[in-house]
DNA sequence: TGGGATTTGTTTATTGGTTGAATTATTTGG
DNA sequence: CCAAATAATTCAACCAATAAACAAATCCCA
C-alpha cells in the first residue's frame, strides 16, 4: 500500500479518480465510452459519468460523435483528450542549438522552433535571453491555437539541482546558473537533465516498456533511468552519469580527473574513430547497469541512434558475456525513435503529464481573466 | 500525484488514514497523544480518535498511562505499538547455518534460533525441512507470548523470482527450487534475496537514510538498493548483482564465465589475501553505482563489516577520484550495524512492515477461531 | 412495421468517512 | 476554588461513491 505521508480527504478521492479516468482515456487506443471506462477502472458508470462531466467542463475531454459501432444497444459517445485544452512548452538548450515546442494534451507537437547557434560563445544570461525569445514565439503560437500552456520544462546538458539551479554543464561552459531567475516566462518552469527528459520522451512513445535505460551519446554520455514508468533522479537529482563509469581502471585520462571513463571510449569522437572499441566499452558499462538494476531494455539515443547498426553486435557480445542473468532473460537493445527532438519532446511531456496525473489541480487553478 | 491504476473508494481513504496514524506512532520517538497525531498528520482530532479506536480494538496500538508531562491542561494518553499484537517470522538459510527469529510489531526481536550446519551437503528439500522444524520452534515460542504471526519471510543467497521460486543459489548448489511448495508453515511466505532483506534490515535501524546501497560481502557479493525508503528489486527481481560488475575487463576469469568481475577481487578470499586490492576493486565498482544512481550513503555489511577499517581508505580513494559529483556532495561509507542477523531481521521486518503499511487488511483478516 | 432485447447514460436514495463546532473531561495556576 | 488550558468525544453536516431504478437509443427478428 505504501501509505504516503499525507492524509487523505474525500476531495483526494475525487482527485485520484479524475486522474484515473483521464489516464484511462489517454492510454486507450480507441475512443472509450463512459461504460468502457467504468468497466476498465472498476468505478460505477454513475461515478464515471460525473467525473467525465467535470473533465469535459474543464476542457480536458471532448465527446466525439459516433464511436466505432458494434452490436445492439444505445450507441456510445466516444471520449478523447481535447487538442485545444492545456498544453506544454518544451525547451532545450544545447551546445549548438536552442529549441522550443508546444505539445497539446493529446501529445501532438503543435509548434516547433529551432535556432542553430553555438551557445558556448555566449554567457548564460545571453543564451537564456535568446531562449526566452524563442519561447515567446512558441507561447504566441500556442495562444493563437487556443492552447493554454500549463507550464514549461527545459532540458539542459548538465547536472541540475532540485530547484532548477544548473550546477555544472561542462559542454556549455556553465556552472551554478540559476535558470529560473534568468528565464521568466510567466509559467511554472521545470529544469532537468537532457538525458532524463529524453528518457521520458521515449517512455511516452509507442507505450514502450516502463523499465528501461536511455543512453544519450553526445559529446558527453548521459543516461536516464526509468523504473516502473517513473524517472529515477537519484538522491540529489544527479543520477545517470554513465559517462563516468570506469571501464578500464588504468585507461585514458578523462577531463573529470579519473582514468578510463566510458566517455573516453564511447564519446562522439571515439565512436567515429573506432566503433568497435566504443561498442565494447559501452557493452561493459551497460553490463554493469543491468547487473545492478536488472533492466530488460536499453534504448540508445542521441548520437548513438544513427550508429545503432554499427554498435549493436559489439554491445550485445559484452552483454551476453557479462550480464549474470543473460541466460535467464534477454536484454533487448534498441535505437531511440524520437531522434534529436527527444529531450525537447520529453520536456513538453513532463508538463502535460503533470496535468494528466493531477487534473484536479489544473481544474482548480486560479483562472486568468 | 502518480495516480495508480486502481480506483479509490471511501474505504480506501480509511485504509490509508489508518496506515498514516499507525506509522506516525511507529516513527515517533516518544509516545504521541491523539492530539499530537492530529497536529502532525493534518487529520482532525475527531478522525484520529476514531482511527485510534479501531487500531486499539485490533490490538495494534495501546494506551500507556501518562505520557511525559508538560504545562497545564488535561493530560494526554500516550499511544504506542503493542508488543503483543501481530509479529513477523524472519527466516534465513545460508551456506553454514539456518536461522529463525520472531519480531513483534514494535520491531523488538522476541525470539531467535540458529542452527549451524553445512547446508551444501543437503538436498534442498532436506534443508528446507530442517528450516521448517526451526520455524515451528519459533512459531511455538511466538504463540506462548501471545503473538499472532502475520507471515514469514525467508532470506536466500541467490536469485529469487517473484513467486518465490529460487532460480539459482550458487553457493548452496540450488537451482529452480520451489520454496513455497517445500516449506509450508501455514503462514503467507515471502522469499527474497539475502542482500535485499539485509538492506531492509539496515533501513529499519536508527532511522537511517532512505536512499542507500547495502553491500554484502560473503562468498559472493550482493547488494540491496534502497531508493526513497523502498527496496528496488528490478524488473524481474534480480537487481543488485554487484558481484558481477566488471572491474578489470581482461582480468581474472569468474565462475560466471566473464572476466574481471568484482567477486574475483573482493570476495571473501580476496579480502583475506589482499585487502588493498579488494578495496580498490570495490571502490571502482561502487563509483559506478554512485555515478549511475547518485546515492549518498553506502553501507558495508556481511563479511565486509568486520574488515571495514581495513577497507575504508582504499574505497574512499577510488570514490573521490571516480565519482563525478564527489566534489559537490560527499559519499558516506559506513559499516552495517546489524551484523550477521541483518538478513533475518530484515525478513521479519518485511512482515511487520506489511502490517504497518496496511493495517486495514490485517484488521479485516479472516479471524482464526 | 413494431416490439423485445440490449447497451448507454442519468437520476435518486443510501452509505461510508471526514469535518467543524460544541461539549465534556482533567489538569495547572493564581 | 475558580479560570485557563489542553485532551478527547459527540453530533450534525457535507462530500463522494454506490446500487438500483429509469430513460434513451439502437439492433434484431418476427
Amino acid at each position: 500500500m505504501n501509505a504516503s505521508r499525507s492524509p487523505v480527504r474525500q476531495s483526494s478521492v475525487r482527485a485520484h479518480n479524475l486522474a484515473l479516468v483521464l489516464q484511462t482515456v489517454a492510454n486507450s487506443a480507441d475512443r472509450p465510452s463512459r461504460a468502457a471506462i467504468s468497466a476498465s477502472t472498476g468505478l460505477t458508470r454513475a461515478t464515471v459519468s460525473a467525473l467525465v462531466d467535470d473533465l469535459i467542463a474543464g476542457h480536458l475531454l471532448t465527446e466525439l460523435d459516433p464511436a466505432p459501432r458494434t452490436g445492439a444497444g444505445r450507441p456510445a459517445a466516444g471520449l478523447a483528450l481535447t487538442p485545444d485544452g492545456p498544453g506544454g512548452l518544451g525547451l532545450e538548450i544545447n551546445v549548438d542549438y536552442l529549441a522550443a515546442c508546444v505539445v497539446d494534451l493529446t501529445g501532438a507537437v503543435r509548434h516547433r522552433f529551432v535556432t542553430r547557434a553555438d551557445q558556448r560563445l555566449l554567457p548564460p544570461a545571453a543564451a537564456l535571453a535568446e531562449l526566452g525569445a524563442l519561447a515567446a514565439q512558441a507561447q504566441a503560437a500556442a495562444g493563437a491555437d487556443g492552447i493554454e500552456l500549463a507550464g514549461a520544462a527545459l532540458a539542459v546538458p548538465g547536472l541540475v539541482a532540485a530547484d532548477g539551479l544548473v550546477r555544472v554543464a561542462p559542454n556549455l561552459g556553465w556552472s551554478d546558473v540559476d535558470v529560473p531567475a534568468l528565464l521568466n516566462l510567466g509559467l511554472p518552469l521545470t529544469v532537468d537533465n537532457e538525458a532524463n527528459l529524453a528518457a521520458l520522451g521515449e517512455l511516452r512513445t509507442d507505450g514502450g516498456p516502463p523499465t528501461f535505460l536511455y543512453v544519450s551519446g553526445e559529446i558527453g554520455i548521459g543516461a536516464g533511468i526509468v523504473l516502473d514508468g517513473e524517472l529515477y533522479r537519484g538522491g540529489r537529482g544527479w543520477s545517470g552519469e554513465i559517462g563516468h563509469v570506469t571501464v578500464y581502471p588504468d585507461g585514458r585520462p578523462c577531463r573529470c580527473g579519473a582514468n578510463g571513463c566510458l566517455e573516453q571510449y564511447a564519446g562522439q569522437e571515439a565512436v567515429a574513430a573506432d566503433p568497435d572499441l566504443a561498442a565494447a566499452a559501452l557493452g561493459i558499462a551497460l553490463s554493469a547497469v543491468v547487473n545492478l538494476l536488472d533492466l530488460g531494455v536499453i534504448v540508445l539515443g542521441g548520437g548513438y541512434a544513427p550508429e545503432f547498426d554499427r554498435l549493436r553486435d559489439g554491445i550485445d557480445a559484452e552483454l551476453s558475456r557479462r550480464v549474470l542473468t543473460a541466460g535467464l532473460a534477454p536484454v533487448t537493445l534498441r535505437a531511440a525513435t524520437l531522434g534529436a527532438d527527444a529531450a525537447m519532446r520529453g520536456a513538453a511531456d513532463v508538463v502535460i503529464s503533470g496535468v494528466r496525473d493531477d487534473p484536479a489541480s489544473w481544474l482548480a487553478r486560479p483562472q486568468a481573466v
